[in-house]
RNA sequence: GCCCUCGUGGUGAAAUUGGUAGACACAAAGGACUUAAAAUCCUUGCCCUUUUGGGAGUGCCAGUUCGAGUCUGGCCGAGGGCACCA
């Protein structure tokens, strides 16, 4: 017998399944269809054990699917714009066109190396302009629908990148990529309407209930629903404000009210432009805002206007109003009405600046009299030195009810807020999709024809230029349109603007006219299984299931609303991390294993720093390069051990020797492969065997739930407990008559895991081309004897082997006879027995 | 600070949803084969007992139940998300 050769094995079947077209999909009426999706990549130069990880899921979904009978449509494109392209060609004085699809060739290869059932006649690549064009043609369409707009305003600055980041882009201050601290700058910018949807969109997450709850949440609270009232405030003082209005989800607490505070953008900041105080303040503020350090100190800060505000439920009575680092001008009307008894921060900026801190509210085990000391009480309780709302439960009762008399009154109205902001979309970069848009000489906007697109980017670009290359290149900027004079706009769009409706793109991937086909896209649509990072849980997923609802507002493109239906987040695939003596990280490759202690390969026993197993990185250096393992283990062992040991969606740890022992498995199959053959030879001359028949019915069933359940690390232990089993049985059977048929069942559950594999023992066996998945036979599944627990008071006594179904007072004889249980029963009464058939017995006695 | 998720052997993890805890694998120790090593195969895995057996045991403490890894309440710990959102 041979050694299985990998090599040629999957090189065989791969070529196999690319001549013949065996993934290439078709619309199919009279087939339901399947729709399995990975986020594609972007294409940064090798794929990753994240894209292995992640694609191999993908994978053994689609090819379950298709034997499963559906029409399955699973393809692969190139999220190809961004910025990591310009930078590569601005260093190595490239063309950013030529570094990313050259970058797409080669992992496009490697991904073919895994050989995964993609369509590839579907391959789109974002920075094409059979691609960006339809994107420019949606960016006009949502124009006309008013989705998108333009305005002057603060927007992040990331100073290392040059270029505007969206507030979902900036962490902890700092930009996303860049890391640099991110900083405010005041720019005209296009902006997509996308807070519009709030309310669609929040709605939306209830009906996605095969959702992970982890990302509905993490939208929801980016959403950010909040219920409460805005209410106006006048004004006195020397300057010409008469009133000021603020939004409150906590109107019920105004009898505590003692301070007014407001934004430094805020509109009454035009009549201090000039006041050098007020300049000095403001600048502290920004600065305050971007470090680190001064959001975790979160120190309050004032400046006092000099006016006063009256409190509406009380005309008498007149508070301070400040501006404060801590008022966000985007949120609410960048003002807010103070109540330092009730809220932490009003407490903090009270004790300051030594104003009232006035109780309204007493927690439930408190009297009248109770009052708030060192810090705020925002809790439930009952109001208190609130004249006409005293008693009321708060917040509970309280806040609609004072909102109803603020309504009565014209003092203030029912409001409801949403954190969402509108997605800024323009970047001052080369490498995306230029926005369609050209600006006459009196600055005004006109939209592109339709006829003149795509926009293309111009080439032989000079990047080497300060800010945005596009505006730097006159020949392309100025262009005449019907004989007039027009400047171009010169930012680009947000690369997630690409990314947000390529899964329609999938569909109708060569239509010329239109971004796509609806008769496609009714087929098709909704994405049936999603699959990729949760890094991607807010951005990407909540710009996506925007833009399904941009195309079809107004005018209704297609039947639906949410693009994809199921989500799968896999996690990370981690490796411990290295370090030498000087805390530089080292490679896995660069360190040896010797009796369990770590040193440097080649250097004279220097011994190597191990640290935490940390998600794989470039910067720690803790990756191993999934081609390397691939040409050394093979694409099956490779998909087998990726799915082996975590389930998917938690992290899961590379380990050499894990890769190798699913390697010797496949080899062990491949043995076990040929013994079974020499059998199936001469099977003619024994017997039908009815064990093998109930194993394989027991293994599709378990292969098959832990399929639909996403348990794909079980279904390896299924298949090595398969083999088990079957070596064991081909050890003690000859010439059994129906091995074959149940050979080949399971070889089709294993076929969507290791599909090289599987494909050629099934074409030892004769089947090839139109396979089916195998059904099983419920009767079937469980033996004749079964095995059933005995408990006396409850504490399990034996196991034992008995016909199933058996009758409760037949199996309490045997267990009266029993060796193990009988010497509990004798001289007892039988107080209770519970039994559970063909599972259990509990026996309770008195002691 | 707020929200979410999760705590099972030396490790990664299973457990038909309330019914044999630790399937399957990795690592370790011992053994077989071998001149030797590698490879392969077998055994072991907490406590008591020579064995037959018996006991404890799913982060901790209580509760519900004939029966709890699974349900309820409280505590402890880890990971993730959001963070001046009024």
């Amino acid at each position: 017998m041979e050694r299985y050769n990998f090599k040629t094995v999957e090189r065989k079947w791969q070529n196999l399944w690319e001549k013949n077209n065996f993934f290439s999909t078709k619309l199919d009426k009279t087939k339901k269809k399947f729709y399995c999706l990975e986020m594609f990549p972007y294409p940064s130069g090798k794929i990753h054990m994240g894209h292995v990880r992640n694609y191999t899921i993908g994978d053994v979904l689609s090819r379950y699917k298709t034997l499963e009978g559906f029409n399955v449509l699973h393809p692969m494109g190139w999220d190809a714009f961004g910025m990591p392209a310009e930078n590569a060609a601005r260093d190595n004085n490239l063309d950013p066109k030529d570094w990313t699809n050259s970058n797409i060739d080669t992992m496009k290869k490697q991904l073919k190396k895994l050989g995964l059932s993609i369509d590839w006649d579907r391959e789109i690549s974002t920075c094409s302009e059979d691609y960006y064009k339809h994107q420019q043609t949606f960016f006009l369409e949502l124009l006309e629908k008013k989705l998108v707009y333009r305005k002057e305003n603060y927007v992040n600055w990331d100073p290392i990148d040059e270029t505007v980041l969206a507030n979902e882009q900036v962490i902890d201050g700092k930009g996303w990529r860049s890391g640099a601290v991110v900083e405010r700058k005041k720019l005209s910018q296009w902006f997509f309407n996308i807070s519009k949807f709030s309310q669609d969109l929040l709605d939306g997450l209830e009906k996605l209930d095969t959702w992970p709850n982890k990302v509905k949440t993490m939208q929801k609270n980016w959403i950010g629903k909040s219920f409460g009232c805005e209410i106006e405030f006048k004004v006195e003082g020397n300057l010409p404000v008469e009133k000021i209005k603020c939004f409150t989800t906590r109107p019920d607490t105004l009898f505590g009210f003692s301070f007014l505070a407001l934004s430094v953008d805020h509109e009454v900041s035009k009549y201090f432009i000039d006041d050098e105080e007020f300049i000095k303040f403001k600048e502290e503020c920004s600065k305050m805002g971007t470090t680190e350090e001064a959001i975790a100190v979160g120190e309050k800060i004032g400046f006092k206007t000099g006016l006063e505000a009256i409190n509406p439920l009380k005309p008498n009575e007149k508070v301070p109003i400040y501006f404060a680092n801590f008022v966000l001008m985007d949120y609410g009307f960048g003002a807010v009405f103070g109540c330092p008894a009730h809220d932490q921060r009003d407490f903090d900026f009270a004790k300051k600046y030594k104003l009232d801190i006035k109780t309204v509210v007493r927690p439930f085990d408190k009297d009248d009299t109770f009052k708030v000391d060192d810090e705020s009480y925002p809790g439930a309780g009952i109001l208190i030195n609130s004249e006409f709302l005293n008693g009321l439960e708060a917040p509970k009762d309280s806040v609609t009810k004072t909102i109803e008399i603020l309504e009565k009154k014209k003092l203030g109205n029912k409001q409801i807020n949403y954190r969402l902001k509108d997605w800024g979309v323009s970047r001052q970069r080369y490498w995306g999709c230029p926005i369609p848009i050209v600006y006459d000489e009196k600055g005004k906007i006109h939209p592109v024809p339709k006829s003149m697109l795509p926009v293309k980017l111009p080439e032989n670009i000079d990047l080497n230029v300060k800010g945005n290359p596009l505006d730097n290149q006159k020949s392309w900027k100025e262009v005449t349109i019907d004989g007039k004079k027009y400047t171009r706009e010169t930012d680009t769009l947000d690369t997630f603007v690409c990314s947000s409706w390529y899964y329609l793109r999938f569909c109708s991937p060569n239509e010329r006219s239109y971004g796509f086909k609806k008769e496609e896209i009714d087929y098709w649509m909704p994405v049936d299984q999603y699959i990729g990072g949760v890094e991607h849980a807010i951005l990407h997923l909540l710009y996506s299931r925007f833009f399904t609802r941009a195309i079809n507002y107004e005018n209704k493109n297609f039947n639906v609303t949410e693009p994809f239906k199921s989500l799968f987040t896999q996690g990370m695939v981690c490796h411990e991390t290295y370090k030498d003596k000087d805390n530089n990280w080292l490679s896995p490759d660069q360190v040896e294993k010797v009796n369990n202690k770590y040193f440097i390969k080649g250097r004279n026993n220097e011994i190597v720093k191990v640290g935490p197993s940390e998600s794989m990185s470039k910067s720690k250096k803790n990756v191993i390069d999934p081609e390397f393992i691939i040409e050394n283990y093979g694409a099956d062992s490779v998909r087998l051990f990726i799915l082996s040991d975590s389930p998917p969606e938690k992290d899961v740890q590379w380990s050499e020797q894990g890769m190798v022992s699913s390697y010797k498995f496949i080899q062990k199959l491949w043995t076990l492969h040929n013994e079974i053959m020499i059998n199936i030879k001469k099977e003619n001359l024994g017997e039908i065997d009815l064990k093998i028949e109930k194993f394989t019915n027991q293994t599709i069933a378990k292969i098959t739930n832990n399929l639909d359940k996403f348990n794909y690390n079980v279904i390896i232990a299924n298949m090595y407990e398969t083999y088990n089993y079957l070596a064991n049985y081909i050890k003690n059977s000859k010439n059994i008559k129906n091995l074959s048929e149940n050979y080949k069942k399971i070889l089709i559950c294993f076929s969507p895991i290791i599909p090289h594999f599987s494909s050629e023992c099934l074409s030892d066996l004769g089947s090839e081309g139109n396979l089916n998945w195998p059904k099983y036979d419920e009767n079937l599944l469980e033996n004749d004897k079964i095995n059933v627990v005995i408990q006396i008071n409850g504490k399990k006594r034996t196991v034992l082997n008995v016909n199933k179904g058996i009758e409760e007072t037949k199996l309490l004889e045997t267990v009266k006879k029993d060796k193990m249980t009988s010497k509990y029963l004798i001289n007892i009464s039988i107080k209770k027995i519970i039994y559970i058939q063909d599972r259990l017995m509990n026996i309770l006695i008195n002691d």
